[in-house]
DNA sequence: GTCTATAGCCAGATAGAC
DNA sequence: GTCTATCTGGCTATAGAC
């Protein structure tokens, strides 16, 4: 019984997905030169000639993965306006989201592409949409009611959420669960930054 | 007029310091693997071949400017005990002087080390003697006492501790200087962390 | 002591068998 | 569609000229 076109797409596809998966576990680590591409195909469980069939090179691939973790780093966020409770609440709820999550692959090879001098142009140009100032915008709503509300320490709000995110940042980039001595700080100590006195 | 023995051994050291300085701003950005000899002969303003003479290969390179990261962070966390002032006005001056200094291209090397699987046995074993542990117990003092004096936030002294490096820490990683968009939080936000309410 | 040229190895990409 | 075998280029480390 032969499969039509469609089901035979959908075989192709999950292929695909497959190679993305490892390719992202062995990059986000490694970054793109410390991963040779026998890593992602045994990460794959597949031989290395057949990624060429769905990748024309290990910088397309790359690419690709770097366009999923901007997206989704963006659409993590915006998650904030969606959550119940007053802006503290909010925020102590994405930090924790964040923190969690295993988006972090997606952060790491974001910090690959930011520090590393060997990553194709085209990724670092698609970074420019991931700029601090995508981030400040997306949470000024929530710091302001913060503020207004007195929940949240005064000052210049871009000021306070460009401190916020480069912190997550630099917790995420340690990348702590895997590192020995290191313990991720309880959200509660992190938001004292931003709580008023 | 012909140098005697000890000029010689002193212009001999010049040009191994010249290399090692080289390296370490080469590999702290790029690691190991990212470095090729060429970057650091480049960079030093000297021939591949020459490297050769005063250094085995590129992992003995690297292994010595990791021994001297390692020595130099742990010396510089213990200055926090010659400087004047409160316990407070003591960790506000060491962490804006870790934040600061240009020893950030060995906390960048370090970094390196933690993550990157493709460093030699050795510089693993290196670590070791950089376990968060240590740095914990050279600031236990402190911390104690701004506990005791109310300027320190209450809690388990190794968490506080623990939560500091590890904060500090992420924002080195970040390597932010050269990073556009993040900037380094202000050290007074940063410890409101760990300052009384 | 320093440089240039090269040997040897390793990994990305391709070709061709099944 | 998938795998194995091979081509090719680039980098570490060495050899040999000056």
């Amino acid at each position: 019984m032969p499969l039509n076109e469609e089901q035979l797409q959908q075989k192709r596809d999950e292929r695909r997905e497959q190679i993305l998966s490892a390719a992202l576990k062995v990059f986000a680590r490694r970054g793109l030169i410390g991963t040779k591409m026998s890593m992602i195909s045994e990460e794959a469980g597949i031989s290395q000639g057949l990624m060429y069939r769905y990748f024309t090179s290990k910088d397309e691939l790359f690419i690709t993965l770097v366009e999923r973790a901007i997206q989704g780093s963006i659409e993590g966020t915006k998650q904030i306006h969606q959550m119940p409770g007053s802006p503290l609440e909010k925020l102590t709820r994405l930090t924790e989201i964040i923190l969690d999550e295993d988006g972090q692959l997606y952060f790491l090879l974001m910090h690959q592409v930011r520090t590393s001098d060997d990553v194709p142009e085209k990724a670092k140009a698609l970074l420019e949409y991931a700029s601090m100032d995508v981030y400040v915008d997306m949470l000024k709503p929530v710091f302001e009611e913060g503020q207004k509300n007195g929940e949240l320490a005064e000052g210049d709000i871009s000021e306070l959420i460009s401190c916020y995110f480069t912190v997550i940042s630099g917790l995420m980039t340690l990348n702590i669960p895997k590192t020995q001595g290191f313990q991720l700080p309880r959200v509660e100590l992190l938001m004292r930054m931003f709580t008023r006195l």
